[in-house]
DNA sequence: ATTTCAGTTCATTTTAAATTGAACTTTTAG
DNA sequence: CTAAAAGTTCAATTTAAAATGAACTGAAAT
């Protein structure tokens, strides 16, 4: 990928400043958050475009392959960042960023982090079987801090819906 | 860097699976949140320790480099999440895992998240300026995306400090 | 049914990031 | 002051992740 500075049809004009901002500004945030960048500029380029965009203007726009472009669309939209749809009889699909934002957080929360934590959260569990198998004097502080860690892990489980409360509103 | 799988002196004993799941749960978490995996392991060492470590006994248990261990642990130690001491008149340095972990998540968003926060929202004062460049029949929905945007990021940054109140509590 | 175009898949390549390690600097011990 | 060990730096290397693109699949138009 590129970070858009063709010669000819990608100008200077506050259109086209506008657009390559967005791009640029969610795909900083896609890092920001361990996420490839390509799949924030491809919502950066949906959430500036007033219509419907197709893929293949995708790959044009932002000279992106085929194949990122496609998975990048499939993972957004499982993410419910971005809506796919088929004008009737048309034979392209074409996509809409949701604007609203909030499936783009909600999606990211509950796809990516919320996974993660309860995985840990198992490990952990597993982990205070093996306390009594310890020796004796490192018992207390191993277990002082399995709780910590625990604790910690459920707060950031119970956290996270309240977070998406909070942050929630367009 | 490897996942510990030595032959003699790493074995099966309650201590070492503890030792080495606090490593590898450390490492994916500082992985979740885009940190280099040696990072977390580096913490999560010194997290399941009960004693105070050596960058030399770092270095022989993750089997990293001593450039890796060195920067790993400038890093942690500038997020504040582990401490250096030099006991008097020591040599060498040693290394304790602050185990609150309120610094490190506090850290953490103060010096990765809320610092890119702030440069998202600068870069987006920028644009509205652009606003009114615009082709007068694009400029309604451009306004209107461009304030959502802004709205999204100023409610995170305000966000931040109040999850850090509602994740306090060790 | 066949051709053509849209979209997907996945082995290969590229790129960016992390890690290494050798040279260097700093520290303190003699 | 010199030697030796601890710790840092950074160019070079390795590794993991993302992007490519060619081959494939499916779907509609003829």
């Amino acid at each position: 990928m590129r970070e858009v500075t063709s010669p000819g049809f990608d100008s200077n004009d506050a259109q086209s400043v506008l657009e390559r901002e967005f791009v640029s500004i969610f795909s900083d945030l896609a890092d920001l958050f361990g996420n490839p960048r390509s799949h924030g500029a491809i919502y950066g380029l949906l959430f500036s475009s007033e219509r419907p965009l197709s893929m293949e203007e995708i790959v044009t726009r932002l000279e992106i392959s085929k194949g990122s472009a496609s998975q990048g669309l499939r993972q957004l939209e499982d993410l419910g960042a971005i809506l796919r749809a088929r004008e009737n009889g048309e034979r392209i699909h074409t996509y809409v960023a949701r604007i609203e934002l909030k499936p783009l957080i909600a999606g990211f929360l509950h796809k990516r982090l919320t996974p993660r934590l309860n995985s840990s959260a198992a490990r952990l569990k597993e982990l205070e079987k093996l306390l009594p198998a310890l020796p004796a004097d490192m018992r207390p502080t191993a277990r002082l801090r399995l709780k910590r860690v625990t604790k910690w892990n459920k707060r950031a489980r119970t956290f996270l819906p309240l977070a998406q409360k909070l942050l929630q509103a367009d």
